[in-house]
DNA sequence: CTGAAAGCGCTTACAG
DNA sequence: CTGAAAGCGCTTACAG
């Protein structure tokens, strides 16, 4: 390829300096209207390409915000990223993505990166274990965070998630009501704030209706659609099997149908099932999936918003925003109700 | 924060020079193994920040690939970018990544970033309509770039996909050996070469084997799970359904089985189906579906590979690698197949 | 084995 | 409204 245009060479060509070159191009309304013209034509004619580098090292400002998440591919964070993604693309900022797959030292590989490349801010969705330590380095380090999904106790900044606690009950609340007395629980780890507030919510739900949960109903582990098929099969064959689950996801409750069905039962019927996030499948799945909406939008949008308002240089706020989850009640928890009745009657 | 620790400071610190600190950071064998070894732990103490801008701006080289696909939620893109990642995560390459939603301005604005950024390369599926000039220009602008999974004729570069036509041809006749005559194939768009070259195998297979497609047989549009859904619903009300499908991707297929069970049919007994890419769903769905791997992680592995040896200095290669699909025969298109021999024996 | 100096391509006071 | 000059934090010949 030719020479490598830059400012100075608009600048030779047109006989100005590179000072008002810089400034035309960013529409400074210090440079009069037909330099600025004549300008940004000879930029287009030349076929200038910014360079980012140099005005970053010069201004210390990169427009790169960093995402950091368990797993694009999981729908939840597929779909809250839409979100993100959309919010910045209108602010103009970049954005880089990484996965972390709970392994914190991918995570602090990629934080490290951000903070060489001088990153501007990060949204991330913090790998299991994470200490809060790890979040004060990185705010230390000029670059301002803010949590998704999960939290982590005294980290210091904002974050946007569900309320867990509340959305199970209220799968649970439903799931009583439709006549089970004998709810499990599949998937999930206390090793995230995600699995214990769920499981929480789960198990005072049960008691508050007076039921003493058992032991062998909270099936932990399972967090995708391959070990919640897993969860199926094993449940399918399973002595005393309650009536009904809640799963800690919907990519969990998919894959758990899918092991009832290769198992020969048929979900909401032969079990209800309910999962957790509302991801788009939900609706058309077979059965459809009774689940509760947790809000990817908005995480999404307002993780978003709260960072770029930081980086406008509004104050940092340390608040966990908690937003309210919504039960869509479908197929595969109704079914089975409906059938319940019938039978007694 | 505290004044930002920079080379100079680790030099000043020791009474060394900036040369000798840079050299001593990236193991220069020029510096004394003593010397090497203070300053890197005044440079630990210091908590000490590379600025990979500075750097780049000097080197013209950032350590930056841009990847690009229609959708990282899509499984298939998912798939083949763990297996990029992976070796670029293995050369510390630093990956961007950008959906394009088959918007071509997305698209360009993604490649002017690169371009801003001066990354070292890009990892391309590229969106409908994408002119071989908008490759030319990316590589005439020093962004090196590998296409995957789409092609483009004239671009001049090197490309890894499965062989499409090989592929469908491979499902239809599956299908016809199963007893099939009358095989519909479900959506895809003759925009994209997968889109064009899978339908012309279908074809080519059905015609092969003496049986002229239908013009009603083929169902174009679907490429997503919800469109999928939705054409599954309307086949069901199809008059002179035909026995069996053939679908876009996996995707598509897994959309269709839930359409067909929601409008009262049984995938695989009433329908046979068979999908394509083999995403990790496909074995556990109900029925299992029958697909044709598509080498995702043969796609991915080789595409970074190429973009590897590329900026190792190597030549550019302008080839397009076929990669050899393998027919997964599975429960969605042998139930049925069984049934009708049952019957007519 | 180490240091002094130039330069990557921008932006930003400052002066006019 | 425009220009001359310094400086962001590195790396790289070059000299010693």
């Amino acid at each position: 390829m030719a020479q490598k245009v830059k400012l100075s060479t608009i600048a030779e060509e047109l006989g100005v300096s590179t000072a008002t070159v810089s400034l035309a191009l960013r529409d400074s309304p210090l440079v009069a209207d037909i330099t600025r013209d004549r300008i940004k034509t000879a930029a287009r004619e030349l076929g200038y390409i910014y360079n980012r580098r140099a005005a970053s090292l010069r201004t210390s400002r990169s427009g790169i915000v960093g995402v950091c998440v368990h797993d694009v591919m999981n729908p939840f964070f597929g779909e809250i990223l839409k979100y993100v993604e959309h919010e910045l693309d209108r602010r103009r900022q970049t954005f880089i993505l990484s996965n972390h797959y709970d392994d914190l030292s991918k995570q602090r590989a990629f934080v490290d990166t951000l903070l060489q490349l001088g990153a501007d801010g990060l949204i991330l969705s913090p790998a299991i274990g994470t200490p809060a330590e790890d979040i004060r380095l990185a705010e230390g380090n000029d670059l301002p965070t803010v949590l998704i999904a999960r939290t982590i106790e005294g980290s210091g900044v904002c974050g946007f998630r569900g309320d867990d606690a509340f959305g199970m009950a209220l799968a649970v609340d439903h799931l009583i009501a439709e006549g089970h007395r004998e709810i499990a629980m599949v998937g999930g780890t206390p090793l995230t704030s995600t699995g214990r507030d769920r499981a929480a919510g789960w198990r005072s739900a049960l008691r508050k209706a007076g039921i003493e949960p058992k032991p062998e109903w909270r099936i932990e582990g399972p967090r995708s659609r391959d070990t919640g098929f897993e969860a199926g099969q094993s449940f399918a064959q399973m002595n005393n099997r309650p009536s009904a689950v809640v799963c800690f996801s919907d990519m969990v409750a998919l894959g758990f149908m899918y092991g009832l069905a290769r198992s020969g039962l048929t979900p909401g019927v032969d079990v209800a099932v309910v999962g957790y996030d509302d991801i788009a499948e939900a609706k058309i799945a077979m059965p459809s999936l009774t689940t509760v909406s947790n809000g990817q939008a908005e995480v999404g949008h307002r993780a978003a918003g709260a960072l770029l308002d930081r980086l406008a240089g509004n104050p940092a706020s340390d608040e966990t925003v908690l937003i309210k989850p919504v039960l869509k009640v479908r197929d595969s928890s109704h079914f089975a109700g409906e059938l319940r009745k019938r039978i007694e009657a």
